[in-house]
DNA sequence: GATTAGCACTCTCAAGTGGAGAGTGCTAAT
DNA sequence: ATTAGCACTCTCCACTTGAGAGTGCTAATC
């Protein structure tokens, strides 16, 4: 535990240097921060705080930097963590409303809306449910021995594929298969469905195979590609000047590698932050990530979050993620349960 | 028009400097590309290239390197362009293949693989039909007063959108409100729907209203998210080391002027490409873009190519576009058409 | 004992310097 | 028309240097 007066000098050298980017020098923190102390009584504290590993120094006569240790302590205890205000909550629930009825754009919107708001990288990734029910089938026909099963899941996500027939086969007998597998299946778990022992035609058997099929492959892959958004922001942080880490970032980003090893780090609720070399990615060693779950816990679950330079306003982006994480369960929920109030008209 | 030892001599520059990233001397010019000529003489020829603009030089005794106005030249008449190879087709087209089943996924594979075949930047856009025609439809109770409705239009692509109605209205209603509006529309375009007049309960009106509107978005919006992969590669061209072209370019990138400004270029058939200062946007003054339509003519199209620095190995780029917008074409062709042979089983 | 003023010291950064090397342009010979 | 030879130009890299910022330390002060 640092006192009280550590504390504020390394409140201000984060506050200063995640904003100006510079390090802080003792001159900069003594004056105008209401701290009524000279230069050199701070740099007696700062030299402290670098013993025990909370501030690091490019070289020894540069101004101090925050280590790791150190933004983990401001994020821990330090943090003066605003609500967002009034007005930009109204937007963004505004904007959200605007596009209600095309709930697949949710997820772009909230990526757009959080690179927005914390001028950094934005990853979200659609809800999705731990294991999906199916509400209804639809069979198209395509051509003669073709047709396109469509499935309908709970949340109101759609998985479509194309399968193929030994026989030809018109939309008059594909709307009776697809009414009778709806009643059948409707409300039902991959698992249930497989459970259950129904006296099947060939060609339902077909349909309810690739069905299955497809709920299990949904099902497996935790968490799809996620959106994301706001590059442009991150490399315009001058830590990523030189194009060898932005390199070695954009290789995370898109192998994918991001989805498979940091966001399963997200399990319980609430927000979480990740700061530098706690990353396992060894090319995030200099990025920290604040990222939240959002959804129906144990049903329906997202994850969305920012990514930047560890030099990060935490604070403004730890309140975006929250609201963005509540707003975006709110939605979930609203689709989900079977809800009472009626949707917005218009 | 130039002499063919100019045009040989131009030939070998663009080939070395796409290759190698080097200004190109006249030593290595002169040996070993059976040139049998000194590198005098090459230092002669090359004067006279410069001075005809298809040749620049960073300083006044540096190597030569090809101009816009070289590259458009030897684009025009010196490429040698092979066809792919044929392993790389089989390669290609098997793993098309393999993925039938989720034609949704091909402009992402498309997008992948070129990107992974040219080690630059890939664009593809979904294919689209000039007007939709809708198929079917179906609408799927969520609460009470709200439905999914989906749209299955004639290339199997899919829309959906929730709507909201001022009654609470159940499942079985609602299928027979889809089966009822799916006869009358089916196979018809927004236009055609739009001219229909038929007599029409509250619901089925909203509905229509709502069908209507989402077909008019889909036929307005020309291009829409364009699928984009490979950014890793062209950040690694050493014309991107500074931070900044690398900004302007993601700028670009993340706005959707790209789609805006320059996928409408591409009208007519065959593999376009427009290099360097030719393109609009002056972010792209160091990139070319090779690009080409899909589809089929008249009905349903979408836009796939390659970005990359200038310095394009364009004999290559050219051939990967070309067989991958024959490729798409053929796919989207055996989706369209009202087709005689049955889908590949498996 | 905590705080402060003063000063020498350290380190970076930018600008400037000076080969070494690569490549050209020109001239004169073939 | 082609080529050999040579002086010249320009970049690139390593090195130096001076200015400036900021510290650490010591001794004086509250």
């Amino acid at each position: 535990m640092l006192s009280e007066r550590m504390e504020n000098i390394l409140r201000i050298i984060v506050g200063e240097y995640t904003s100006q980017g510079n390090p802080v020098s003792s001159k900069a923190i003594a004056r105008g921060h209401g701290l009524e102390i000279s230069p050199a009584t701070v740099r007696n504290e700062v030299a402290r705080l670098e013993e025990e590993g909370y501030i690091v120094r490019r070289h020894p006569s540069a101004g101090g930097i925050p280590s790791d240790k150190g933004y983990r302590y401001y994020v821990e205890f330090l943090i003066t963590e605003a609500e967002l205000p009034m007005d930009e909550r109204l937007m963004i629930s505004h904007l959200f409303h605007q596009v209600e009825r095309e709930h697949a754009e949710w997820t772009r919107l909230a990526a757009v809306l959080l690179a927005r708001m914390v001028r950094n990288l934005s990853i979200v990734t659609a809800a999705k449910a731990f294991e999906s029910q199916l509400k209804r089938l639809e069979l198209v026909a395509v051509q003669d021995f073709l047709a396109l099963l469509i499935l309908l899941l709970r949340e109101t996500r759609i998985q479509q594929q194309l399968i193929a027939f030994d026989e030809a086969i018109s939309q008059e007998e594909l709307t009776l298969v697809s009414n009778k597998l709806s009643a059948a299946f409707g409300g039902l778990t991959c698992s249930q469905i497989m459970a259950q022992r129904l006296e099947l035609s060939p060609v339902e058997k077909t349909v309810t195979r690739a069905l299955v099929h497809m709920m299990e492959a949904k099902d497996e892959q935790r968490y799809e590609e996620p959106q994301i958004e706001g590059l442009r922001h991150v490399f315009a942080q001058p830590e990523f000047a030189t194009s060898e880490r932005m390199l070695s970032l954009m290789e995370v980003l898109e192998s994918g590698r991001l989805a498979r090893s940091v966001l399963p780090q997200v399990v319980d609720e609430g927000v979480h932050v990740i700061i530098g070399a706690e990353n396992r990615e060894d090319a995030m060693r200099e990025c920290s990530i604040v990222v939240t779950q959002y959804g129906i816990p144990g049903e329906v679950s997202g994850v969305l979050g920012v990514l930047g330079p560890t030099r990060m306003r935490y604070g403004r982006a730890i309140s975006a993620v929250r609201y963005m994480g509540l707003l975006m369960s709110e939605l979930v929920a609203e689709l989900c349960s079977a809800g009472h109030r009626p949707g917005n008209q218009n």
